[in-house]
DNA sequence: TTATAGCTGTGAAAAAAATCACAGGTGGTA
DNA sequence: TACCACCTGTGATTTTTTTCACAGCTATAA
């Protein structure tokens, strides 16, 4: 048996956030969980034997206890601890968004310091100085990047000393990091933009 | 010769975009480009293979012609018209945030008619009820989906009605359309923060 | 002009992922 | 209990995507 492929992982995230919306009894057929996600069912059962054997051949899976084998298995249980860096419009935006109880946002990082005493919220702020040392002690894992592009590069290195393991980027540029340890997402709304814009002109263009 | 794959147009439109950070009229390598990009030399060259040959085999690829040849090619140089339905922070941060001369933010959305008349921008802004004609009316392709989850769906089906041909979707639920001809793309903030640290977990757990 | 170093274009091979088919359980029902 | 409808688990297959290897072309310099 092969280790979990990372599309599988995504779609057994996707699968843990849409069980959410499940009442907690009920049983649910792989079949209808493809259909609510948009992959086959076929998919849906292979994801989840990864985990190990959890179904019920003759009913479906049980809602809470497939969630809950996903977190146990994704790790998803144990709360991760997470920070922006960039206190422009994009980044106070995440700063306030509601990332629910899995995730706590800890800390909000910005080069300039008066825009720090000017941000109306109940997070510790700290000047982008600070970042690695904060990381450290604030134990955090997972950093938003929303400064500008010329920033990143020197952002993700202070993060990388810091310790940190994940980056989700918003800016227009790809990261690269020495450590390969770092995860990192892309998440460059221009970027996307662009895709879906080719995807169009392509399917037309038939 | 088979058609372009989806990965291979995401490739191409983040060379486009790298390709806008060097000088014009220098040459660069396949080799070059894919350490930039974190992807193998090999991809790089039959991604724009893809397009047609554009290369010169002493010296790599002309910056310039490269770029022209991408934008043709995946129709980035026909300017796209976009929209913000739902403007909360995520969705007034988008609709300030700069998306350069390759897109156009013709219009925003919002249910609360009240929002409408607070938020100082110079685009224009609809009340939600309004969404189908607008698309129509304004020529909007592409839609950015800012609202809470319970909306989504309802949102989903006005665009499809107005004729819209892509949606850049930010809400934690999977979006399905009846047309297939409209491309999709989830960007789940909390999503993703999700599969990172789904990554860091298994990574781990070696 | 000729040699050379370096780069591209591309068919072939390998790897990864999605899809399929079906054997084998399980709950429900009478 | 016995039957039936329904659902899962999984090895095999197909498709997709990435990676490789190398022939052939181009610029540069002597």
């Amino acid at each position: 048996m092969n280790s979990i492929s990372t599309p599988a992982i995504s779609r057994l995230c996707a699968l843990y956030q849409l069980l959410g919306q499940f009442e907690q009894q009920s049983c649910v057929s792989s079949a209808e969980l493809g259909e609510r996600l948009g992959v086959g069912a076929h998919s849906i059962r292979k994801d989840i034997n990864f985990l190990g054997i959890a179904g019920n051949s003759g009913a479906g899976y049980d809602v809470g206890k497939l969630r809950t084998l996903i977190a146990g298995s994704l790790g998803l249980d144990a709360p991760r601890r997470v920070c922006v860096v960039g206190l422009g419009r994009l980044g106070t935006a995440i700063l306030q968004y509601p990332l629910g109880d899995e995730f706590q946002l800890v800390a909000g990082f910005d080069s300039n310091i008066n825009r720090l005493e000017t941000i109306k919220t109940t997070i510790e702020l700290f000047p982008a100085h600070q970042i690695s040392q904060v990381i450290r002690s604030l134990n955090i894992d997972i950093a938003f990047i929303t400064v500008p592009a010329d920033h990143v590069q020197d952002v993700v290195e202070r993060l990388v000393d810091g310790g940190i393991k994940g980056i989700v980027n918003f800016a227009p540029v790809c990261i690269r990091t020495k450590s390969k340890d770092v995860f990192v997402k892309q998440m460059d709304i221009a970027g996307e933009l662009r895709i879906i814009s080719a995807q169009i002109s392509v399917s037309t263009a038939l």
